[in-house]
DNA sequence: AGGAATTGTTGATCCAGATCAAACGGCAGC
DNA sequence: GCTGCCGTTTGATCTGGATCAACAATTCCT
């Protein structure tokens, strides 16, 4: 991500690779002390927080590249549960080893710093969308989504398997499972996609991002 | 919030105090570049991102001694606009001097990480928000959170006056104007609250929270 | 392999909250 | 004080997506 490989090294050297874990080991549980950030090398995590009176919500799916935990630092404590979807390799990050650092690397600092803002610019992101989009425009948002974060690390943008079930899309998607059966029945029958059980084909990336800007051809003006 | 006043010498050095604004100034506008983090002194601010084809989102609301911009840090832009609510008084934090300062002070980068993380976390706590809770407990979240916020400036929590319209409320919460008009009405019918135009004053705040955790009495289950 | 539990699909119905419509109350500008 | 414009309230109606209800396809377990 653009760090200098002097600052890699460093960065290396306080790293923890854990063993391979598998579907439904957790990484944390809510409440579970703070103490260290994880970084997914391959596979997949969800994470996700107790809505009251038993519920959860989605909070995120997390691929090969990206950082878990970053909204525990300030309370000392995980808000969330982290869960693994698919045999994954994680990467431990100690915390306390990593403030050290970015303390006496003004370049990690930065990028430090930078990631945590990337991270509230990308939850705004979702505010958006569980505040004004419909549940189409949502389920070509998370696809385009799945589909670019693919992309950046080198794996099939357009063809790609999903390691999450139905019912946890539509959660984190504020949608009712029956909702995102429908749409991918109704995407796959306009030909923007194939789907097979678990196995997507995104065929007309174009016309999915067309549906995300909020389809206003077929809405009459817009609230607000 | 907490720091050494030591460290709040240092901090207090590299702060720029801003005449007052006053209301529908803007701190800064989606794509300006990003130059500095703003702390709202008195007043407050509300911070939005346009949504697609015209619409705004409302991304918060900026009471006293909180900060904002913080999602910008990634992009070296703003992702979004902040205008003043009623005149207040800001701080201007010029972030590559606050850079340099968190980088010789261990306790303030610590403080800093602190900040951008509890922002992370209440995100999260908005994404439940929308994703999964009605209408009378949108609002009666938004009115508790008011509350705590302003008891925490040592100011009233249960007598204040609203800077935002009925319309920026709907907005923030995913709900339409009328909703919000409706809900005023029957929490004050429900003796739950006074409402006098913008003046609002929380009768039962227990009763407020009960409302918060879900409403399980008069709902069959859950989803999800 | 066989049965049970889980996950996904499809159709019918329902409802919370949006949208539409209208009137009202404050307040700013003249 | 009068006028016009918002912002707010209230009522009537509409609708997207939830909920309910089977059923089908997979995966899991023994």
């Amino acid at each position: 991500m653009g760090l200098a490989t002097e600052d890699v090294e460093r960065l290396d050297e306080i790293v923890k690779r854990t063993r391979p874990l598998h579907r439904g080991d957790y990484l944390f549980r809510e409440s579970d002390p703070f103490r260290s950030l994880y970084v997914v090398k391959t596979g997949s995590v969800k994470t996700f927080a107790p809505s009251s009176e038993g519920g959860e919500q989605v909070l995120g799916f997390h691929l090969p590249g990206e950082l878990i935990g970053l909204d525990a630092i300030d309370r000392d404590r995980h808000a969330c549960s982290a869960k693994v979807l698919e045999t994954s390799a994680i990467c431990e990050l100690p915390f306390s080893r990593l403030e050290e650092l970015t303390a006496m690397t003004p370049s990690l600092q930065h990028q430090m710093y930078r990631l945590l803002s990337k991270e509230i610019a990308q939850d705004t992101d979702m505010l958006l969308l569980l505040g004004k989009k419909n549940a189409e425009e949502r389920l070509a948002t998370f696809l385009l989504s799945l589909s670019q974060r693919l992309r950046k690390r080198g794996l099939s943008p357009s063809d790609f398997h999903l390691s999450m079930s139905r019912h946890e899309i539509g959660n984190y998607l504020g949608l009712a499972v029956e909702t995102i059966s429908r749409l991918f029945t109704r995407f796959q029958e306009d030909g923007l996609m194939c789907v097979d059980r678990k196995h997507i084909q995104l065929l007309n990336l174009a016309a999915l991002e067309s549906l995300v800007g909020s389809c206003s051809q077929n809405r009459r003006q817009q609230q607000t």
